[in-house]
DNA sequence: TTTAAAAATGACAAGGTTGTCATTGACAGC
DNA sequence: GCTGTCAATGACAACCTTGTCATTTTTAAA
């Protein structure tokens, strides 16, 4: 009268592995938990066991007792480009190396609560990634609040009190690639922005504009105009940009769609790239090298934002919750042919 | 002495909201679970109990319950550029309607096998999609009989029986390419190669040659070279066809990262597109209108492929194992910058 | 040796849901 | 009014694991 299982068409349990093993149940459950308190021969009798019967935990029965699953999210809106797509890699890499697995979703058109809460209480995750715009959304964080959901924000606008973010050093990146075209001899650089709101996109501003003060140059607005980080909006600064009385000899844009849009108008107005105007475009992904000329960049270790991100869930799953300090990573100028000195 | 759970702290259970409804736990699940026998009346009582009280159903308790996860899988092998990404767009846009939830996997390295058992022990899926080549993979396959999880293959390498799978007409569509180049005078027509092995980019070349012939057109080994569908395969090719001696004056490459590579190229040795030579590309994704000249291309539906595997594993759960038909989804040319009539 | 403390193990229940089977109620046909 | 049928609902167990607490075994100290 054991509740055995052991019909041969049904996985095995806990309770076939613990008959095997000549012990208990629990003794099994400790032994997969990697508990302290077991006899070291006893444990490897177990896990023979194990291995005999080909045994897998159940996730669901582990998960509806210890309420813990094993397995992360990652949230983002639609159609952001190829930077949710990279973090997921760099992601998805940490996740296997800890032997979790993700959840990927999106959230999409209004009511981004309601939306949210679906997420969580329908999957109980151990923990959420979360990218630009999504992340600095206050009622979807309030939905995490309330299911007491850990989560990690990647490059989130604004920082939260007593919440862990991770990003990059947006300001200095942008810096230093204004730098690099005054260092080409340009004092005329355009500035395509990127989405409004978006705190990187506001630092690469910034980054730009103490550049140009550091070495006396007065702001000109007429040589800054707006964008959303995507292709069309590169093409219509660039448009706007060089039709100005005096056209800038050099423009960045905050990301790499909007200057392959810069690459895309120059060409087709006759404007050699890079004789006539050098241009610089920011994230290094993979567009960056397949346009031509190939793109002076920035390049932001997405990959490796999304690996720290897991990384900081499931090691520091307490303290992602208190902690105050941002994880920033290094970025790195990549200088390659769309910049050249500033023709005398 | 009910247990009731309804401390405040606790979400819900489905013995609160039937408690609430005044009816039984098992009135509620069917409820749930839109089961038909239930009265009109008392289906309304426990839907506005369910709404009152807030409650969301415990995935882990009815995944053990059930043996369902309503949660499917989207496996694919690391680094295959934005295939697998614009599929998980559409796939997530699927599951989203259908109240699904998607986890996404990589496989990588050796051990492929091994890999794609513990993803399948440890999640428990309703199903899974896969792109090549992790599709084409014989060993993942068997992994996945042994574990009876229905899978949904996206243009996979050979028609297994008895197993349904999804894709375009690649034949057709690379044919129509080259009725697109014949139309426009040209005769001389490179061809840059996909992976060796995959379905699609075989059947891409014999569209090639195809239409070659229908014209009288003899194959000419000299204006075929192999590739890998990137960006680099697609720089090699261009500088081993453009130095023959007859040059081709269009080139077709397997797809739109190649395409791209031969663009570079092509703009780097002094040779204008199109110009001097037309060229163009396969998949119609975001790169194909952010290089310069736009290209011509085929666009592949690649996201309502993620939606219709999805679509099908959830509809037609029993069918998908036994179905010998693929679906088989449009394609469309898209006529670009990047292709003109031959000069004379 | 005896005793106390610590380590190792086990018995049992609980977690929330759904499947099985039983029960109740309504209604048609005689 | 009685019986048979079918629709609606409910009682209870089972799914598999882990937490709690009790019990047994081992080790150390006296």
């Amino acid at each position: 009268m054991k509740t055995s299982g052991k019909k041969p068409g049904n996985p095995p349990t806990i309770i076939d592995v613990a008959n095997e093993a000549g012990v208990s149940m629990k003794t099994v459950s400790r032994v997969i938990n990697n508990e302290v308190r077991v006899k070291e021969k006893t444990r490897e009798r177990v896990q023979s066991a194990i291995k005999r019967l080909g045994y897998q935990r159940n996730v669901f029965a582990r998960g509806l007792r210890a309420d813990r699953s094993l397995v992360l999210g990652l949230l983002y809106e639609t159609s952001q480009g190829d930077y949710p797509a990279d973090v997921l890699q760099g992601a998805l890499s940490e996740c296997r190396k800890k032997g979790y697995h993700l959840v990927v979703e999106t959230l999409h058109g209004p009511n981004k609560r309601q939306q949210a809460a679906r997420f969580l209480s329908q999957t109980r995750l151990d923990g959420v990634l979360m990218t630009p715009p999504v992340c600095d959304n206050a009622s979807v964080l309030k939905a995490f609040k309330e299911f007491d959901t850990p989560y990690v924000r990647i490059s989130p606008q604004k920082p939260r009190k007593n919440e862990c973010y991770i990003g990059i050093d947006d300001f200095a990146a942008a810096k230093e690639v204004i730098d690099h075209l005054i260092g080409l001899g340009h004092r005329r650089i355009g500035f395509i922005k990127g989405l409004d709101g978006h705190r990187a996109a506001g630092e690469r501003f910034s980054g730009y504009c103490s550049a140009l003060e550091d070495i006396g140059i007065q702001r000109d607005d007429s040589l800054i105009v707006s964008g959303n980080f995507n292709f069309e909006s590169g093409v219509e600064g660039a448009k706007t940009l060089l039709a100005t009385e005096y056209p800038p000899t050099a423009i960045f844009a905050a990301n790499d769609a909007a200057a392959a849009g810069v690459l895309s108008y120059a060409h087709s107005a006759g404007v050699s790239i890079p004789g006539d105007l050098s241009v610089c475009g920011f994230d290094g992904g993979a567009i960056s090298r397949m346009i031509w000329p190939s793109l002076t960049t920035i390049h932001q270790p997405i990959f490796l934002l999304g690996e720290s991100a897991v990384s900081l869930l499931i090691d520091n799953n307490e303290e992602v919750k208190k902690c105050n300090e941002p994880v920033i990573l290094p970025h790195k100028l990549i200088i390659s042919e769309s910049t050249a000195p500033l023709r005398s």
